[in-house]
This record gives C-alpha cells, structure tokens and sequence, in this order.
DNA sequence: ATGGCTGTTATCCG
DNA sequence: CCGGATAACAGCCA
C-alpha cells in the first residue's frame, strides 16, 4: 500500500492505537526484513519499550520509543512497507496470518507486521533511511525547487518523479496521474518541462495526494482483515457513497479506455521497467 | 495452469 | 555520476 497517502493514513490510524502501549515480546519470523538489525538486538532492543510516537517520512514510518533506565531513553524504529507491507494493532489472540516477519506482542494486543512479498523492512537501522527530497505537502515543495532540482535533467519526467529525492512520497500511481492532471507528457526529459508546467506539475502533485489522504480518510478501513478496504484503497470502493477510488484514479491502468478529458484513448508505456499511463493528446509531447 | 503482471528500492552494471 | 536493468518475493489474473 506504499504510496505517501496510504502511509499517511496508516499512520494516523496507528498512532492512537500504539502509543503509550509496552512492547512485551517480539517474534522475528523473517529476519530478512529487519536487517540489518539482527532479531536479538531487535528483541533486546525493544522488549518492555514504549510507544511513544510516530510520523511519517516520505514512505517511510518512524515510530519513537521509550525505555525508562536506559539511554538514550529515546530512540527511533525504522518502517518501511515496501509494494505489500501492512501494519495492524489486533487482539491478542487473533489468528497469525501466512506472511508476518514481525510480530509485537503488547498487553492484550499485537502489533503484526504483514507483508507477503517482503520487501518491506521494520529495523532499528538509520542507515535504511534514504536521502529525502521536500515532503510534497510541505513549503518547501515549491515549483521553484522543481525548476532548480530537474535544470539539468534529462530523465523522463515521469521516472524522476519517483526519485524520493526530489520529492519524497510519491509513487507509480501518482506519478502517472499528476502528470496526467498537468497535463505534462511523462516521456518529457526532465530539464525541458516548462516554467509554467512546472508550476501546474506542483499543484498537480499536492492536489493529488491531498484527495488520496482525505478519500483515504473516509474509509473505514479494516488492517486485521483482508478485502477491499484493507489499507490497499488505490482500487477499493466505498461501500456506501458508490464513488470509488478507481474512479478518482484519471490514468493509472486505463489503457485503452477513454480519456476523461478529451474521450481519445489513454496508453500504457513502460520507462524504467514500471507501467506508465497517460493521455497523448491532453499530455502532448512537442 | 503457465506466464505475465504488480504499489518499492538497493544494487549492480556500462 | 548517471541511467537502465535486475533482484528481492509472493499472489493474482487472464
């Protein structure tokens, strides 16, 4: 579920279930995704430790700790989600599911992190932490950043967009639908896109993930479970309003539909192997 | 059922 | 350094 606005509300629907809780136990059932923490240091570490915070970086979950008696007494824990990461508060007893690397036990509680392909990682490691760009809802994402970062970019705009360190959080997904709503062609190498796209790419870009974090918010989303609403909202629909999210998504994975704008047919490309979807005639490549 | 697709990103090449 | 390809892994869909 990895894209900023999924995190995000990850984020916020963890934080009141996880802070001021005590860790208990932990189980490392995949040691490949803590590394490079090993799963004694990690249980050394943490056992009876204290939620005491958590924020999101780009993709990334930084949950803060607390341990009384020790110093520091503070000190940070490292999330990732990868492409299938999830992270869920359940009853103590609940059933483990197939793919859990971590498990957490709190009082009566369990914090599972779920994650079938494993390329999501939970790790006390800072060294996991990439460069970041600005955070795209903060002020310093300003076209004028862009204009400075991409002067001499001959990447495809589309792929540079994914560079966490131009602009941390966004994703596959996004990329293909902020360029869509600027209508910037995403083949368009990064130096050549405009003053004025850059500043439509801009507000393309906040306003994008701004709709995600708020239809995201409205879900009732259910971690322990599995099904539409699971924390995987890019195509889960909403069960009452009817609205759902694939019709917010104008782009991603529409080849060969309509274009909402302009009715011609929307194409599917690959740039640095991801699928890239757009509109040739709304996002013209002259 | 086999093959091709998938939300990420480290790492290894030229 | 830059940019492209691949690997890490499992599930789902046609």
């Amino acid at each position: 579920m990895p894209e900023l606005p999924e995190v995000e509300v990850l984020v916020r629907q963890l934080r009141p279930r996880l802070i001021g809780k005590q860790i208990q136990s932990i189980e490392v059932l995949r040691p490949r995704s803590i590394r490079p923490t090993d799963p004694d240091t990690l249980a050394r570490t943490l056992r009876r430790a204290t939620f005491v915070g958590l924020e999101r970086r780009g993709k990334f979950l930084i949950f803060t700790l607390r341990r009384p008696g020790r110093r520091p007494s503070t000190f940070p824990l490292v999330g990732h989600l990868g492409m299938t990461g999830r992270m869920y508060v359940t009853p103590a007893k609940f059933p483990l599911p197939k793919h859990v690397p971590v498990r957490l036990g709190l009082r009566g509680e369990q914090f599972l992190f779920e994650d079938p392909r494993y390329f999501g990682r939970l790790t006390l490691d800072l060294g996991s932490l990439p460069e970041f760009g600005p955070e795209p809802l903060e002020a310093a994402f300003t076209a004028h950043h862009l204009k400075t970062a991409l002067a001499r970019c001959s990447q495809a705009i589309k792929v540079k967009l994914l560079d966490q360190t131009l602009v941390a959080g966004i994703g596959n997904i996004y990329a293909s639908e902020a360029l869509f709503r600027a209508r910037i062609s995403p083949r368009t190498p990064s130096r050549r896109v405009r003053p004025a796209a850059l500043v439509r790419l801009r507000d393309s870009v906040v306003e994008v993930l701004e709709e995600a974090i708020l239809f995201g918010s409205t879900l009732p989303l259910n971690f322990s479970g599995s099904g539409a609403t699971d924390g995987l909202f890019y195509f889960g629909t909403t069960a009452d309003s009817g609205s759902g999210y694939e019709e917010r998504l104008r782009v991603y994975d529409r080849a060969n539909q309509p274009c909402v704008r302009c009715g011609r047919t929307i194409r599917r490309i690959v740039q640095a192997a991801r699928s890239t979807y757009y509109c040739p005639t709304c996002q013209p490549s002259g």
